[in-house]
DNA sequence: AAGAACCTTGACGGGTTATTGACGACTCGG
DNA sequence: CCGAGTCGTCAATAACCCGTCAAGGTTCTT
């Protein structure tokens, strides 16, 4: 929660405290509003990355704030609501208004904090590394690249997919039924056709460079890592 | 929840098909799998916009299961996970190990339709009608306009879809079946109406200008964004 | 009812990729 | 020292994928 700029919206004082203590004792800086107004004139003043919402506060409710944060102002930040009601109807307003979560009073604070960096997270697409990284060499599985010394380098398809084995593997060894399998499943060519992939896969990776990622060892697998001592 | 493709992984014959048919009623596609062996072919194989993972599983477990997905398959689709377990220790380790959601059996199907909507509409972006921005590339969805280097382009409904779908996965590599199913659901076009689309899409915005924002990987998918090497 | 816009389909050609098979080098154990 | 198994190298063929574009039919608009 390092760095996370958060705005909570709740007119009582005494779940707020606790609820901002919490938070910013995790590393996150914390607005407080006890209603809609104030929430309003922070919101358009300052940039925040999640919103924890009260339904029930003096004056506007937080269902039609949450919706007014939509369609008028265009905010796109996550919104969780935080609420004692915990009917079906109600939970299903605060998604139909433009909500993200919901999450019940009374509830734990470490639950609150999850789904607070689980929204996060999706919002900021960081679910999954972005990349996966063996010495200089590096594979960007959602841009479908592979760069080795900052190079973009040209693989098939296939060559992509064994590549991505081994450095998810790396410095494992990965043997050839595992190899086979994970690319065919229960089609594996008749012929040794990964001999001829993994021949095209070091043409693109280690023949351009001076040192070697790819090794085999004989009747084990493959592997991809630096520095391999060639005897042993 | 038109044209969602959603997976369900879940032990439990009868809830499981409860929940798919209620799902189904609602418009989506679902595919189902008693175990994670069965599902972790299935994610290989096929785009789903979403997974329903059910904890207590035969083998391995549904938190493994979805580390496996985040780390080693590097996929980031939302994942709700589904259980009877309701102490705080098994909720935090659902979203440590990269859930999305936490949903308590027994629970009501509305719910679970108001929390998958939720999810889905954070991950595509549509929680807000904002506009989309790649390079110098705009699109309205409120106004259903695109504009490149302020100039209005002309687009049809179907390019203007596919458009929005790789804007905002950019710089993602969309899969052509996800683009189909997106699109039409189950009803894809016997032949390859795709391509067609595509050129027409290319020849409005990428024709009049310098150079190309939208790429196509050879057996793997499509993708918009500024600067793609052509790797030599 | 006429016209326009749009979607789908199919054909063509060029480029890329997967697979297969051949050959020789190397290793290891008998 | 020999034979079986494994490996790197490489070319050839077949399969596949893609951009291009025009024609036909459907739907929507006017």
């Amino acid at each position: 929660m390092e760095n996370l700029s958060i705005i909570l919206v709740e007119d009582h004082r005494q779940l707020a405290q606790t609820v901002v203590e919490f938070l910013e004792q995790e590393g996150a800086t914390v607005d407080y509003a006890g209603n809609t107004s104030l929430a309003r004139e922070l919101v358009q003043e300052h940039h925040y990355d999640l919103m924890l919402l009260d339904v029930m506060l003096p004056g506007e409710d937080g269902y039609s704030f949450c919706q007014y944060l939509r369609k008028d102002l265009a905010l796109d930040l996550p919104v969780i609501f935080m609420t004692a009601r915990d009917q079906l109807e109600d939970k299903l307003e605060g998604f139909d208004r433009g909500g993200d979560d919901y999450i019940v009073k009374p509830f734990a604070l470490p639950e609150l904090a999850a789904r607070v960096s689980a929204l996060i997270r999706r919002q900021r697409r960081e679910v999954t590394a972005n990349t996966l990284q063996v010495a200089d060499l590096e594979l960007d599985p959602a841009r479908q690249e592979v760069r080795r010394d900052g190079q973009l380098l040209k693989l098939s398809p296939t060559a992509f997919r064994i590549l991505r084995i081994l450095m998810r593997e790396s410095p494992r060894v990965v043997s050839r039924e595992q190899l086979e399998h994970e690319l065919w499943g229960d089609l594996v060519p008749d012929s040794d056709a990964l001999r001829s992939h993994l021949y095209n896969l070091r043409k693109a990776v280690d023949k351009p460079f001076d040192n070697a990622l790819l090794n085999t060892l004989p009747g084990v697998g493959f592997s991809i890592q630096e520095d391999r001592p060639s005897a042993g």
